[in-house]
DNA sequence: TTAGATGCAAACGGTTTGCAGGGAA
DNA sequence: TTCCCTGCAAACCGTTTGCATCTAA
């Protein structure tokens, strides 16, 4: 079987957003494709800002508007997802498609890190059922520090 | 056994800030006690500008920099605890004292329900043994809607 | 008496909007 | 050719800050 290169995974990424923009009778501009790369291209959380410099220091220039707009596009169709970590400015994170996960947030440095727990989805079920609702998405985040070294 | 009256409970919040007011050289102004009746005089959660303008309604004029100069103190002291439900303005909310709980919003209305599942701390310690960590707070919150009657 | 608090208004910073020009369909 | 999209800059809005005045201690 053959491994699945990073290509690969892009091509799928693509794809989706392709059919996207078909779908909603959206155009396939150029610097949509181009913010989908980039924000693709590098890991971890970003905010528009620094996907705003980062751009521009790979000589290409969009507009924040621009970066905004698509944004809101890639929101809709899944491919990242928007955090609001107690701060009051919006960070993304590109989808993996792979697996679901929660965060950790250093207070003192604001670094990520990233966890899974099954029982989320227990007490997902159990709010449904409390509440009769149906629950689109969930936001789930610890804050906290290094342990003290004993 | 006398029942607990609201008042008491008041009694008891504005105790606190008393406290925390003079271990740390704060000075025990009217204003800042006049805003923290009115977070106490109030259910559910609310923002700064709503503040403001029920403190002018209520006649009482304070400005919106004592507003959150004093929300800060409140925070210190845990007698009130601030969100982000994904918007970019802080939500506030008062202690209760008594439980411990997380949100459900409806995506629609922004109507905010309450809930407490046990499960958290079990997560909350898997957390902070997978990563070496000391969890100082979290924040957990479902968004959804009314389940579609069948 | 004086250091800390208040009120006001200006500044700040992330996000949104209006509009003229450009380009995908 | 059409009208959606982009870029730019101004507007927006929640929050922060600077400063003169006031007041709790």
């Amino acid at each position: 079987m053959m491994k699945k290169t990073a290509e690969d995974t892009f091509e799928t990424i693509r794809k989706i957003f392709t059919e996207y923009l078909e779908k909603n009778a959206h155009r396939k501009t150029p610097e949509r494709y181009t913010i989908l790369k980039e924000i693709f291209a590098t890991d971890g959380h970003f905010d528009i800002e620094s996907l705003y410099i980062r751009m521009k220091n790979h000589k290409y220039r969009v507009s924040r508007a621009t970066l905004y707009n698509t944004i809101e596009l890639l929101l809709d169709c899944g491919l990242v997802t928007k955090h609001q970590f107690g701060t009051n400015y919006a960070q993304f994170e590109k989808s993996t498609l792979i697996r679901q996960h929660d965060h950790f947030i250093f207070i003192d440095s604001g670094d990520v890190l990233e966890f899974y727990d099954p029982r989320i989805e227990e007490i997902k079920k159990y709010v449904e059922n409390l509440f009769k609702v149906q629950i689109i998405n969930y936001s789930l985040t610890f804050y906290g520090n290094s342990k003290p070294k004993k």
